[in-house]
RNA sequence: GGCGGGAUGCCGGAGCGGUUGAACGGGCCGCACUCGAAAUGCGGUAUAUCCGAAAGGGUAUCGUGAGUUCGAAUCUCACUCCCGCCGCCA
């Protein structure tokens, strides 16, 4: 949620920014609902604190006079509740209307939808193939590493059994980018897969309908599968107060996510690229407010080098505004070269999304001369599982059908080339 | 699933329905004492929000939400969480 206060001190850089989602801000409207809001406001306080002296006064009073009092603080009681109902009304409808704006985009976040992201840059080599490559799909069914049609007799389309070579390469890659995060000072954490209604809202992704569709929702326990670790390990330190030395505080989360992938009918349905269930490892971090932008940098870095260490070529992307998820002011992708496909597809994304979250979940941090402030958020992808193999498969096929594992890999594995199995 | 106990400030822990933002102890900060430190003494020590240029003042907050009352940390109801015991269980 954003601030009330920032539309009100500067309502055209708000608006202008927000345009730059496709959304629309009537600025002078919602401050004319918070004027009246405070108005009432004034009304009722000052009413209780009639209430307020008056209890005190029946409290040193007595005989007639007393009751007298109390039949004043009867009246009184009634003026209060009626106004208290009306600013109840107007605090829920001005919530209702901030809940559903989405952060405020970073300066540099290009204008528009999809087709706006940008290349930051391509790093490494696409492999070249003496023959036609295969796609992730046929190369791990023929291994015997995938086994797709058994997992839609289960569990309906959009699941997979991964089996053999792959789950030991799962593993591995697990371990492998565990390991890496333990070096660079994140926590590791297995994280509950199934989260309060209250705490995937506070996290910003129930607030309109089109969110409501993706997730999976548990009525009869009020829970929420996530979608990825970022929704269990963000609420982790709600109502908590962090000391400044404290900050950065890293995590780097393992589970399985959960989506309904509702909009995406025919879209993508071959293999394991886009499935209701797959596991992932995912980066957090909790920071200085002013420390943000550093952090998503570092973020992005790490992301970097666990490609670029895998030998995958990829892309950096900075998406457009309007392609972002409501909390992110930026959202950088990495898009990993997928040889099946002929084509770049999104395998990670970092985004920062300052205090949009840590104001729901009032996540704050003591400064040294005492005043609190609401910490900045980050989430990141180490390695999603399902789209790296799909990676590795591709990049890393033979002529025969085979996959050479890599290089730095091999040691969790055992092998270093995944055949028929 | 069944039965019991509990939730108060940074921590521990009081709290007859009426100056309780909350005793008391500890911690922390400041000052004094000291060459310095310890010990001791004195003072301070919540957050949010509104009005105000400021000084200052108002309001709310004792797990959460509703209710009773002129007045609720204190009474009633619902919910959440925690701790025990029984049952079930990887």
């Amino acid at each position: 949620m954003i601030d009330i206060k920032s539309i009100r001190e500067n309502p055209e850089y708000v608006a202008t920014a927000l345009k730059k989602r496709g959304v629309a801000l009537d600025t002078a409207q919602l401050i004319e609902l918070d004027d009246r809001r405070k108005v009432v406001l004034l009304q009722v306080e000052e009413l209780r604190a009639k209430q307020n002296m008056l209890s005190e006064e029946v409290q040193a009073s007595s005989g007639e006079d007393r009751n007298q009092k109390i039949e004043e603080g009867k009246k009184l009681k009634e003026e209060t509740r009626a106004q208290e109902e009306i600013l109840k009304e107007l605090e829920e409808s001005l919530k209702l209307v901030m809940t559903r704006f989405p952060n405020i985009p970073q300066d540099d976040v290009p204008e528009g939808g999809e087709d706006q992201n940008q290349v930051i840059r391509q790093v490494g080599e696409k492999p070249v193939f003496a023959f036609e490559p295969k796609d992730h799909f046929q190369l791990g069914e023929q291994l015997g590493i995938l086994d797709v049609e058994r997992a839609a007799k289960v569990s309906g389309s959009r699941f997979a059994y991964l089996k053999n070579d792959a789950v030991l390469l799962e593993l591995a890659l697990i371990r492998y980018v565990m390991d890496m995060g333990i070096r660079s000072g994140f926590t590791p954490i297995s994280p509950p897969v199934l989260i309060r209604a209250e705490m995937m809202q506070k996290m910003g992704y129930v607030d309109t309908p089109e969110d409501l569709a993706e997730r999976y929702y548990l009525e009869k326990n009020g829970l929420f599968l996530v979608g990825t670790a970022e929704q269990a390990v963000g609420p982790m330190h709600a109502d908590e107060v962090f000391e400044e030395k404290e900050l950065p505080r890293r995590y780097i989360a393992f589970s399985t996510c959960f989506r309904e992938e509702a909009g995406s009918y025919g879209k993508d349905t071959r293999g394991i690229l886009r499935v209701h269930q797959f596991d992932k490892v995912e980066l957090f971090s909790f920071c200085h407010p002013e420390k943000s932008r550093e952090e998503h940098g570092f973020l992005l870095n790490f992301e970097e080098d666990l490609w670029r260490a895998l030998g995958i070529p990829y892309q950096v992307m900075q998406l457009a505004a309007g392609d972002m998820s409501r909390p992110a002011v930026s959202t950088i992708d990495i898009e990993a070269w997928l040889p099946g496909q002929g084509r770049y597809r999104e395998v990670s994304s970092a985004s920062n999304t300052t205090d949009f979250q840590s104001r729901r979940l009032n996540i704050r941090m003591k400064k040294k001369d005492g005043k609190l402030e609401f910490v900045h958020m980050l989430n990141a992808t180490g390695f999603p599982i399902g789209r790296t193999l799909i990676a590795i498969m591709e990049n890393y096929q033979q002529e025969d059908g085979s996959i050479t594992v890599p290089e730095i890999l091999q040691k969790f594995v055992g092998k270093s080339v995944i055949e028929k199995q």
